[in-house]
DNA sequence: AATATTGGAGAGTTGCACTATCCAAGCGAG
DNA sequence: CTCGCTTGGATAGTGCAACTCTCCAATATT
């Protein structure tokens, strides 16, 4: 198909597309001569995956390349596209107070997780957990440890369901899943305490 | 204290104070005459709330306006108030497919969700879905269940935490822990799916 | 042969979040 | 009292990200 067919399957603007492959977000086309070029299925899929990663996991562009880049590449392990994939996800931090660092390997020590020391979650758990005494409600003890438990049994039923017979697939279902399901997690814990709020209304009112 | 010792308490420069004021973010100081104002912890508050919603939440100000006013609103409810914060949270977003808006209809049903009909939450949902099957990999109902109990449960721990003797203190948890949490719900997530993937490479090794 | 379309390159546009420059009014030291 | 510095407020300018527009020569299509 040429540029126009896939702006169309797509519903990127043939302007954005050429703009993407500027960019090295989409692989070239198969030139067919001078001005001319065929593009297939996998561009196609390309493209979706760059409209969701960016519309809802709200990631930008620079964030964007470096997870396709990780994917294109055939040598890095399923392991390592994960850990790539979750440093292109959080963005620039500035460094977290040492008290909080603390605090986050203390938990991540009391429940036994193994985590890279040079994972970029350890600081953006920490940074997370300043923002929260900034603003002057800091979190507790027991409910950081409590949403920890919580998320290690999401994620132990998560994990298993990747299917791991093809690199391909395995690394796309990470990536997706990484970040598509977040939005996901988040909307249904607001709906949770929409629910919760209002019933607890209710029974007051009674 | 005047602007410039509000800057230097809050870590917001001068110009940006100045900015955050225009915007109508910040309430104006007390004047003490014609070129001078008076501001108050209340403001440096502000505008370390007004950060750590931008930083960390990843809010936009028109956003973070939204939740100000709301917050401000002496007239609204608890509930109102969670309303406002998530409807700010949730950035515009383009109409579902009626099938994903079917699915949400039909989960809230089925688990007895008292959500109401108007909830962006609705909406977001139907659109995160949406977009998983655009990525080439929809959620299966199953785990859509799942995750909407698990979340269930971690609400129901949180809602009873805030503290309602005051509106203002109730207010500001609400806000605050809608939104700072957030980021340390997903980061607890990414650490556990590095922990898990690492936990099934080694017994994989053995 | 005439017309339309395409891919590519570069410049231009939009929106957001600041940031810098002025300026008149006031306060404070000498 | 005067001189210089600081302040709050208004206005304009900057920097960045993500497009979007315009142009062009090479090709298709009719």
């Amino acid at each position: 198909m040429w540029m126009s067919e896939l702006s169309a399957r797509s519903g990127v603007p043939v302007a954005t597309v050429k703009y993407y492959l500027r960019e090295g977000l989409l692989p070239a086309g198969q030139a067919t001569g001078a001005t001319r070029a065929v593009y297939g299925e996998e561009h196609v899929r390309r493209l979706r995956l760059i409209r969701a990663l960016v519309d809802v996991g709200g990631l930008r562009l620079a964030e964007v390349r470096r997870v396709v880049e990780a994917v294109d590449d055939e040598t890095s392990s399923l392991h390592d596209v994960l850990g790539v994939a979750q440093a292109a996800l959080t963005p620039d931090l500035p460094e977290p107070t040492a008290e909080s660092r603390a605090r986050v390997d203390a938990l991540l020590r009391r429940l036994r997780w193994k985590v890279s020391d040079q994972s970029v979650n350890r600081v953006a758990l920490a940074r997370a957990l300043d923002a929260m005494a900034d603003a002057g409600d800091p979190l507790r003890a027991d409910a950081l440890e409590d949403y920890a438990r919580t998320l290690l049994g999401l994620a132990e039923a998560e994990v298993p369901t990747i299917d791991t017979s093809s690199r391909e697939v395995a690394v796309r279902q990470t990536v997706v899943r990484t970040v598509l399901v977040e939005p996901i997690l988040l909307t249904l814990r607001r709906m949770a305490h929409e629910h919760v709020s209002q019933r607890s209304l209710s029974r007051r009112r009674r």
